[in-house]
DNA sequence: CAACATTTGGCAATCGCTTGCCATTCAATC
DNA sequence: GATTGAATGGCAAGCGATTGCCAAATGTTG
């Protein structure tokens, strides 16, 4: 079951005739080493098998070559493109990607903070449920890159959901509706309040009326109650804090009868798979989420080698955009 | 950006006036040291925040509290059911859970495991792609649970599609079916092959013919060659090898205006998020995955404690079912 | 009360690697 | 040919824990 032992830099020191250091040295500085010895010792290595223990490395360097990414809801398609991004970045640099659910809690994901901390680099932190003082508070005293939060000073992709919600509003415009109702996502969401503040906005130059309904959980489930509250305001567009939540809210609308978009329209976000497979297939914003992941994990590798000379932390904003389905069409 | 320096199982030594030997007791082995000591020094860790390294203990005691899932395609929201189920498991455990991708790929696959060996305690491999005797050999030397994958003499968990597939058979034989065609994924996936088998067979004892198409890229893209073989090969009804290649099927077939379940019908497996938002919604064979990922994961944790004890190590098979939707129907 | 067993705490080695510092060698310079 | 300095390799001290072994203290028993 288990290894009978490792060969160790002390395996091919001895093997080589050279000394512990030198091999280190050979191996990660190499032109501190005569190049003579240099390739033997690194030709012993091989020969031997040698690769070196992570964990040794890391206790006495400090550098662990290890990235933790910290997901409020592994299940939720929403983040599986972040995900990929950020797992096929790290991989590319060589990275472990160590993966972690904070089950959409706040304290969770704190204390896998604090759990992960000496066993990584940085950590990304996708969609954080942390408050924006406590993520500050963190950031001061571990590496932190965030995807779909903006915390001011802190390093971070956002696919920016301000053009698609402008998007939404002139799309929901030119088909006639007077007025929108989005149905909010959780209030500790900064997305959720990201995407109801440039509605609004939009709505506001369009001419449009835009109501907040919710919160509901975003998830499938939770179209049940969005459906019957945004039916009950009698709103003619509606506009799901995410597709999960649109589909759901699409389901309902089908169970109760009502046509869309004969009646109502619905538009969600994030476009996930799945999203132009339910009928109708469903209007919503698609944004790089995949591109976000990975360019969160860039900043991470980037600041953890630029330390001292870089300048302000960067931020990475990603466009969205809307895409036109079933889902929608003109105000009755 | 970094921690100053973070409280060593020495600091709190020195604060509790004891050697740092006696820490490490009072908090690893409670009963080896006085109680009044002990209380005395957890308190006093508690008070300096003391949180162990997990890279020094793992160094020195070989425990490293972690383990690594190593999945084909991160992508496939086939996964996301067993990787969350794993995922959770391991949380619960308390273990650092590690993700990594092997692009479909035996040779990656066999690295990741090399490179990763050192930092894990074991590994889960889903719908690995090595070969038996490679994953045999590498057994010997490290802690490997499979998941949707056989090997004798080797832990793991898989979701039978046998049953599914028998019902799949069950339910076509009675719709008048006189055929069924396989639309197969990756020949080197057990899979695919174990699903052909017990589809063969079932068919068989009805009396039906089977035959075998492909293999096709198992995703959406692959539909197109999929349905068009299928059709050339004069198919009423198709049994695709995942929903996402029968998805890829029913839009093929949608676009070629052949009406499902009028003209052919359509089966999937694993029912993923997404086939029951298809029109028609998908019949498709679904199995308890995520039970399966976190199976995996138990039998990984149970190995490594029992270790002497264990006899023959575990193979836990959970039962799949079909989901009749809309894309079957009676045969033409 | 002596003799022995059990608790309890400390010392020091160890896990595998990195790195500061020193000693040696050898080439370059005056 | 003496002096200086760069290049090279080794020694040994950690990194932060765990743990075998020993010694002192305490308890138990006849």
């Amino acid at each position: 079951m288990n290894s009978p032992r490792r060969t160790t830099i002390y395996d091919v020191a001895r093997e080589a005739g050279v000394a512990a250091s030198t091999v280190s040295r050979a191996l990660n500085n190499p032109r501190r080493v005569n190049p003579v010895t240099r390739d033997h010792v690194v030709a012993v290595a091989e020969r031997l098998g040698y690769r070196p223990d992570p964990l040794a490395t890391a206790l006495q360097s400090g550098h662990k070559a290890t990235i933790a990414m910290l997901v409020p809801d592994i299940t939720n398609p929403h983040f599986f493109g972040t995900i990929r991004g950020a797992e096929k970045r790290a991989s590319e640099a060589g990275l472990t990607f160590i993966l972690a659910n904070t089950e959409e809690s706040a304290d969770n994901e704190r204390n896998q903070i604090e759990r992960l901390s000496r066993s990584v680099d940085g950590f990304v932190l996708a969609a954080s449920r942390l408050r924006e003082d406590t993520t500050r508070e963190l950031a001061r005293e571990y590496n932190l890159a965030l995807v779909n939060r903006q915390v001011e000073g802190l390093p971070g992709a956002v696919v920016d959901n301000g053009s698609g919600s402008r998007q939404i509003i002139e799309h929901l415009a030119s088909l006639g509706h007077r007025s929108v109702v989005y149905l909010s996502g959780p209030h500790r969401s900064w997305t959720a309040s990201q995407r109801w503040r440039a509605l609004r906005a939009a709505a506001e130059r369009h001419g449009m009326t835009a109501r907040r309904l919710g919160p509901f959980p975003p998830k499938v489930d939770g179209g049940g109650a969005a459906a019957d509250a945004a039916l009950a305001a009698e709103a003619t567009a509606l506009v799901a804090h995410n597709d999960l939540l649109a589909i759901g809210v699409l389901r309902r609308l089908t169970e109760r009868g009502i046509p869309v978009p004969g009646r109502v329209s619905v538009v969600g976000y994030d476009d996930i798979f799945g999203a132009d497979l339910c009928v109708p297939a469903l209007t919503t914003v698609a944004g790089p989420q995949e591109e976000a992941g990975r360019a969160a994990v860039e900043l991470l590798i980037r600041k953890g080698s630029l330390s001292r000379s870089q300048p302000a932390p960067q931020q990475v904003v990603l466009p969205s955009h809307l895409v036109i389905r079933d889902s929608t069409g003109p105000a009755v």
